[in-house]
DNA sequence: TTTTCATATTGACAGCTTTCGATATAAGTT
DNA sequence: AACTTATATCGAAAGCTGTCAATATGAAAA
């Protein structure tokens, strides 16, 4: 069974995602490497500002970073924003139907 | 079709969910009416604080109020968490595993 | 109607967060 | 080696947030 190293308390999970600057850069790595100058480009702020919120989503694991020569890429962990949200879910909606799917996560709080 | 009056962006979902306090808050009014005497003897602060954690949850429609008498009793708005949940699921955490559940919520941005 | 009890509101303060410009670092380019 | 380009770090300013004590409100009890 895989040890999960880097969890995630829901509260940390949420401070994270609590910024519209720090979720726009989210959605825009979401699906494909971005480095940072493509970041940059997609959100209104400057690039001091995005290497900031990308070290905070990379201390909490939601992101990963690459290097290649002068660059640095940014994935979002999506499959770790899932299990979060799984967390959430089960623990402030344990009797929705939508909890049903997590129940195996079988929090150990 | 039943119209969503009062939806919740993500931002604005996660911020509420972004201390600790008020998590502990949500855990202690998920399932079971609880009056804010009681919530405060659940919860390590001032009578005022937790005021004032319910009304910032009220405010966004994650928990249900209700005047008896003298108290006023308060319920966690599970479906709501889990809808917010799923939005946060189907923007960030499209391609996991969990994300197919709530294809369905059709997300219009 | 006076008192008591439950909750909400107000005002103030401390700490945290976001943002920026300036600068550092470090890799590729000329 | 000097220059450029990409990203990170630093330090400071402005605004936001959580917390409390004090107080207001309002309902039930005496």
């Amino acid at each position: 069974m895989k040890m999960k190293a880097n969890s995630l308390d829901p509260v940390a999970f949420a401070k994270v995602l609590a910024d519209p600057t720090r979720q726009q850069i989210m959605e825009s790595c979401c699906c494909e490497w971005r480095n940072v100058n493509q970041i940059v480009a997609a959100v209104n702020v400057s690039q001091p500002t995005v290497s900031h919120h990308l070290a905070v989503l990379r201390e909490a694991g939601l992101v990963k970073a690459e290097e290649k020569g002068k660059n640095t890429y940014y994935l979002l962990n999506q499959e770790k924003v899932a299990f979060c949200c799984g967390q959430l879910i089960t623990t402030f909606a344990p009797e929705s139907a939508a909890a049903e799917q997590f129940v195996h996560l079988d929090q150990v709080k």
